[in-house]
DNA sequence: GCCAACGTTGGC
DNA sequence: GCCAACGTTGGC
């Protein structure tokens, strides 16, 4: 078939929320990047979500938390699939764990892209105004996974409340 | 800075 | 395997 296809037809391209707090790793910094590694997460879910089910093409919304205001701020794109996270293995580190190996990992990290700035950052508040968004693993109380999945519908319509240029 | 909700740890 | 104590997250 020509115009190879990017993605696996059985496996659709899914959508993702990553949690930063701007002060440890902010839009401003990714976007000198353009492209980082998601180091640093500790929590089991969220290690699962990055190690099993994040895909290359998959589509992120950058969200700053702890922060003013607390937003949406821009999108980027899984451009590595889930490996090991390398800062578990270095002592000294705040995220070192001493029993992870190199031959049995335990935390696991993404690559991502940067892809664009919102026109203006969607903010906690204005998606807790919307009504389609009240399901939203966000913004369920005491919801705190800082890795979280985003269905089709809540990425369209959050990137149109942040006037995003292409809705890919 | 407060504190509710969660997640983890460790004694039993 | 229970559960109390503790540590963390993150909105407010």
């Amino acid at each position: 078939m020509p115009g190879k296809p990017t993605q696996d037809k059985k496996r659709p391209r899914r959508y993702w929320l990553l949690k930063s707090e701007p002060e440890s790793y902010g839009w401003q910094q990714f976007e000198k990047d353009r492209r980082t590694f998601w180091s640093g997460v500790r929590n089991y879910q969220a290690r699962n979500l990055l190690r099993d089910e994040i895909k290359e093409g998959d589509g992120v919304l950058f969200y700053h938390s702890n922060a003013d205001p607390i937003a949406v701020v821009g999108i980027a794109k899984v451009v590595r699939e889930g490996y090991p996270d390398h800062t578990q293995f270095e002592a000294g580190s705040d995220y070192f764990d001493a029993a992870a190996t190199p031959g049995a990992p335990r935390w696991f990290m993404v690559d991502i892209e940067c892809v664009q700035r919102f026109a203006a950052p969607v903010t906690r508040e204005q998606l807790k105004a919307v009504p389609e968004l009240g399901e939203m693993v966000l913004l369920q109380r005491g919801s705190r996974l800082s890795v979280q999945p985003v269905t089709a519908m809540e990425w369209r319509t959050i990137l149109r409340l942040g006037g995003a240029k292409e809705s890919w």
